[in-house]
DNA sequence: GGTTACATGTAACTAGTTACATGATTAG
DNA sequence: CTAATCATGTAACTAGTTACATGTAACC
């Protein structure tokens, strides 16, 4: 997940891990991932070759030369630039199977699926719109199955709530079938001759 | 969370783990925790007093006595009741702050929000609405921001992931704003005399 | 000269998951 | 008699979090 997003991140261009948190918060928000992630994150990444130092930013250019004593102790920014081992493992963590039904994974490989061939973003896609339509599907009969029973009545909350859940999820699926006509028109478009 | 909703659920009537987890799944949806978090869990709620054993029951009722050699070393079902403590437990948990932004967390207070006091409730409805409220305005201010911004354009895909993200909350606070409306009528009515 | 934002990191903890192991009961 | 479902449990792992520690740079 994470690794996901530091890889897609880094792709677009060099950076250092504060700003990677603050790109990541501008991303797909309803996630914010702390530095305690971050940071053990990055160096892993390091440690298997998937990104590598760029610079390591010489600071204290004008002012605060007071002596030079400590004289390299300092925390400087570390920016990162991805390698191609690394471009690859992106590539398998957008296209892997993990957190398939997790709404934060979806989000993310979304934000980042114009890497994707577009028969793989159509794949996702439609994947995310089988795993809705059964939620679907699950929601409608226990709704049913509990106004049968006169027993086990369900209070007004927890109907409203599953009222809201499936009417939040039928939204969800017309959206995914607007992605989904556009990205089959723009597929036909470009057999006639749109490639690019 | 898992605590809140054994608790919760324990609370209607007894039951062994098996069963909670039935349960669990038929209640807000969207979440199932496994058997490997659940048992766990069952235990440690017993350990601190917060649930009790009240049978484990017999079986072996009628068929399979074939000598009843190794009589004892059966797995049987355990069916657990809520204490005097874990009610107090299962308010600390209702009420408290954990995982206040969280979706899950919400749902699952929600689905047992008729245990809480009328105010509890609204205040509980209530921070909710601004908790989104303020994502909605989150997201607007980093939409404005990335249109004007020619660089860092965002592709098509990422836009109509925060632009439905931006529909959905929208959503979910005009529910929230008729859950609200409820809650206040109700509180009316029951000043000119229709308590119970 | 003090506050705020920038910047990197570690340790201890949280709240789960998957995979495995075991066995009983029920239905065809 | 065999497969599915019921039922309980453990061990190893995952993917984060919070709280802390440290220090720099910019600003007003």
């Amino acid at each position: 997940m994470l690794e996901l997003a530091i890889l897609g991140l880094l792709k677009d261009q060099p950076m250092h891990g504060y700003r990677l948190k603050k790109s990541l918060e501008t991303l797909g928000a309803a996630w914010q991932p702390s530095f305690g992630s971050l940071y053990p994150a990055l160096r892993r990444l390091e440690k298997t070759g998937a990104v590598e130092k760029v610079v390591v930013e010489e600071r204290r250019s004008r002012k605060t030369r007071r002596g030079s004593d400590k004289p390299d102790r300092t925390r400087r920014r570390k920016v990162y630039r991805i390698t191609d081992s690394g471009e690859s493992a992106f590539r398998d963590l957008l296209e892997g199977e993990q957190g398939a039904h997790e709404e934060r994974a979806f989000s993310l490989k979304l934000a980042f699926c114009r890497y994707m061939p577009p028969e793989d973003r159509l794949g996702l896609l439609e994947r995310r719109r089988a795993h809705l339509t059964e939620r679907l599907a699950q929601f409608r009969s226990q709704m049913k199955q509990s106004m049968r029973e006169t027993k086990e009545r369900m209070d007004t909350y927890t109907l409203s709530l599953m009222r809201h859940g499936l009417d939040s999820t039928e939204s969800d699926i017309r959206w995914l079938d607007d992605l989904i006509a556009a990205e089959r028109t723009s597929g036909q478009l470009s057999k006639k001759g749109d490639r690019s």
